[in-house]
DNA sequence: AGGTCGACCTGGCAGC
DNA sequence: TGCTGCCAGGTCGACC
């Protein structure tokens, strides 16, 4: 799914266009990306309401609304939330819930793999996902003192830990490798064994290729779309995530891919110690 | 408590 | 052409 740099584009895309829009009407395709509140209750209690702001937190988009409920959208892997002008003649198949706005736009929650999820909630306290999520990579909360306080007791890899929310909110499959790459550090060393100055540069690494990802507006794979229906323009600058047998950018040996708690993790063994 | 694994879903693609 | 199996950006809950 979308990581942290794709939703902050995400949400950047649609703070220009939503907030001051009414929400006329809550067509919902397919009931099963409604979460924690029946998909009818969730129509009704929408239509009428006006979007207020667009934040993120982690992975989730948050729009607040002018009576103060929250509509939470996580993308998960697959999930697209897309402005449109106007409405496609032919919506497309992974088109699961449309809202229509007062000024005649839209708004397409597209998903093909249904991961995705809307909530309704009222105080985002209530929210439990946010209560177990870790500080933000650009809080200064996050730092190399709070890595090292955080990572003292955790035997997994590195490469685990980083996409662990709990720890750090917002880093995935994508970010975790390239992260690891920058810093030289291999994703299979264990996060309680990192040394001081290698926690210091993977905090710094960390902060530089999110906010680069996010200059490039985020990386598309295969699914993913910013708010306008556009892949991002990270992918070129992406030096070893899916880039197996390809040689690496600084020593031209092949970057291989292992699997990591199921998840695959591409490194250069001659770079990464 | 920390770590591991499967479940949740659909569709694209490689291999036969 | 058509089948099978594998793979995919996340999160949660059950279990050890």
């Amino acid at each position: 799914m979308p990581e942290l740099p794709e939703v902050e584009t995400v949400k950047r895309d649609l703070i220009q266009y939503l907030p001051g829009q009414c929400i006329d009407v809550v067509r919902i395709l397919d009931a099963r990306v409604i979460r924690g509140i029946p998909p009818k209750k969730f129509a009704e209690e929408l239509k009428g309401k006006t979007f207020k702001d667009i934040s993120r937190r982690g992975k989730a988009i948050i729009c607040k609304l002018d009576d103060g409920q929250h509509l939470i959208v996580q993308l998960m892997m697959t999930g697209q939330l897309v402005h449109a002008a106007s409405l496609s003649k032919s919506p497309l198949k992974e088109t699961k819930v449309i809202f229509e706005l007062s000024n005649g736009s839209y708004l397409n929650y597209n998903d093909q793999r249904l991961f995705g999820r809307l909530s309704l909630i009222q105080k985002l306290e209530d929210f439990k996902h946010f209560a177990i999520l870790g500080p933000e990579p650009f809080d200064a909360s996050f730092n190399p003192k709070f890595i090292k306080e955080s990572l003292k007791r955790r035997s997994v890899a590195v490469k685990s830990a980083l996409m662990d929310h709990t720890f750090v909110a917002g880093i995935g499959n994508i970010y975790a490798s390239e992260i690891l790459f920058r810093s030289r550090i291999n994703p299979r060393r264990r996060a309680n064994r990192l040394k001081s100055d290698e926690i210091k540069c993977m905090h710094k690494m960390t902060l530089e290729v999110l906010d680069e990802a996010i200059r490039y507006r985020g990386s598309s794979m295969r699914n993913y779309r910013d708010g306008q229906g556009q892949k991002g323009q990270f992918n070129q600058r992406i030096k070893v995530y899916a880039r197996e047998h390809e040689p690496c950018v600084c020593c031209h040996k092949p970057i291989i891919k292992i699997v990591q708690g199921g998840r695959s993790t591409f490194f250069c063994k001659n770079c990464q110690h």
